[in-house]
DNA sequence: CATAAATATGAACGTACGTTCGTTATATTT
DNA sequence: AAATATAACGAACGTACGTTCATATTTATG
C-alpha cells in the first residue's frame, strides 16, 4: 500500500475508529447474539467517546464516573460492566490502540521499498494514522505516563519501536527520529497551533525534513 | 550574551531555580524582616520541589494535599499560608515561570546579529534555559492545559511568542517554527528517550535542522 | 408464553479529598 | 520582658469520589 495524501490513505486504510471499537467488542465482550454485541458495541462506543470527550477538557484524572455516566448514557453502576475500574478503562483505551494502530504500522515499510520511500511511507503513515485516530492518539499521549509502571514500561516500548523504524534509515546515535516523533506527535498533542494547516502540508512539512536530514 | 554550550550558559545565564523562588518571595511575601523572609523562602523552596517530585510521579490532580504536606513537611493548614487553592499553587508555578523565564528568553536575540546568529541563539537559549529550569517547564508543559480557560489562553500565547520569534527567521506560513518547538520541548516532556544523550548534542542537532531548513 | 440468563439501574457505602479554624508556637516590636 | 503580630499546626467539616449490590428491565431460550 504506497500512500500519497490524507484521502487516499483514508480510503485504503483498513483502520478506523469503528475498527478499534470492533475489535474492544471482540476482545472484552463474547456474548453471541447480535442484538446482544450490537448492544455492546454501541454502549462501548458511547464510553470511549465521552471519555475523550471529558478527559480532553477536564484530563482523565479529575472526570468523575458520574461525569461518564452523564456524558454516555449508561447508568453509574452500568458502566462496570463494560470495565472493572476507572483505571482499567484507561488500560482497555491505550491497548486497544497499540495492539491496532502500532501493529499495523510496521507493514507500510515493505522490503522491497528504497529508503527514501520507506520512510516516506512510514512518516506520512504514522501522521495520516494519527489524524484518522486522533483522539485516540492523543488520550495514550496523555495518559501513558499516569499507568501503572508495567503499564507505562509498555507504552515507552510501543514508541521506541516505532523510532527504532525510522532509526534503521539514519545513522547510528541519530537523534533525528526521536526530532521526527516529537514532530509527530505535536499535531495531536497541540493540535490548536495548526487550525489553518491541513494534514497533507503538516505530512510533507516533516517529510521535508525527515529527507533533508538523512 | 553570545552562547556556545551548556557549561557556559549555565555561568552567564541570570536565571536559576533560586532566582525563580526569590521571584515568588517577592511578588507573593512581602513581610520585612530576613529572618521572616529567610523562612518563606525555604519552605516556597520546598512546596514548590514537592510539587514537582510528586507530579512528575502521580500527577498534579492525583496529588493531595496530604501528599504534600507529607512530602515538603509543612503541616496540612500551613500550606495555605503560601497559596489560596491548590489551583492557584498550579497557577503561581506556572506564572512565575513565564514571567521569569519567557519574558527573558527574547533578549538573547540582539538586533545586530546576523540571521543564522540569532537563530543559534533562540534555540540555543531556549534548549540550555529549559535544562537548567527542567522541572519547571515539564510542569508547565503537562499542567497548562489543566488551568482555568484565561490562564490557558495565556499559556498558548506565551508559546506562540516565543515561536513568532522563530517564525521571523523564516518564510510566512512555514511549519518549520512549530516543529523546532516540538523538537525542544520533547527534551523535557520525553526526558526518558535522552538519557544517553547530552544537552550539546540534543541542542546541536535541533539547530542544524533549523539552519538546514531555512 | 413462560422461564432463565444477561444487562441496566441508582441509592447506598466507605473513603479520601480540599479547605477551615480554634489553638499553639514563634518572631517582632515596644 | 511584656505585648503584639505572624505563622504553623492538625483535628474536624462537608463534599464528592469510586465502587457495590439488591432490584428492575431487557433479551434469549425451549
Amino acid at each position: 500500500m504506497r500512500i500519497t495524501n490524507f484521502e487516499q490513505f483514508r480510503k485504503v486504510c483498513p483502520l478506523s475508529h469503528e475498527q478499534v471499537i470492533e475489535r474492544l467488542v471482540e476482545h472484552y465482550f463474547s456474548s453471541g447474539t447480535p442484538k446482544r454485541r450490537e448492544n455492546t458495541r454501541a454502549n462501548l462506543d458511547a464510553i470511549v467517546l465521552s471519555t475523550f470527550k471529558l478527559s480532553k477538557q477536564i484530563g482523565f484524572a479529575k472526570m468523575s464516573m458520574r461525569d461518564l455516566h452523564r456524558e454516555c448514557g449508561l447508568s453509574l453502576g452500568g458502566l462496570y460492566n463494560y470495565f472493572e475500574s476507572k483505571e482499567s478503562l484507561a488500560l482497555m483505551i491505550v491497548e486497544a490502540l497499540h495492539h491496532i494502530a502500532f501493529d499495523w504500522l510496521p507493514q507500510l515499510a515493505e522490503d522491497n521499498m528504497e529508503d527514501s520511500v520507506r520512510l516516506a511511507q512510514l512518516i506520512r503513515g504514522h501522521i495520516y494514522l494519527s489524524e484518522l485516530l486522533r483522539p485516540w492518539f492523543f488520550f495514550v499521549f496523555m495518559e501513558s505516563k499516569n499507568l501503572p509502571a508495567e503499564n507505562k514500561e509498555k507504552a515507552r516500548k510501543v514508541e521506541l519501536d516505532f523510532q527504532a523504524l525510522l532509526s534503521s534509515l539514519y545513522p547510528q546515535d541519530s537523534l533525528i527520529p526521536a526530532h521526527l516523533m516529537a514532530m509527530m506527535q505535536d499535531w495531536h498533542v497541540k493540535h490548536w497551533k495548526y487550525r489553518n494547516t491541513s494534514i497533507d502540508d503538516f505530512a510533507t512539512s516533516v517529510l521535508n525534513i525527515a529527507l533533508a536530514s538523512r
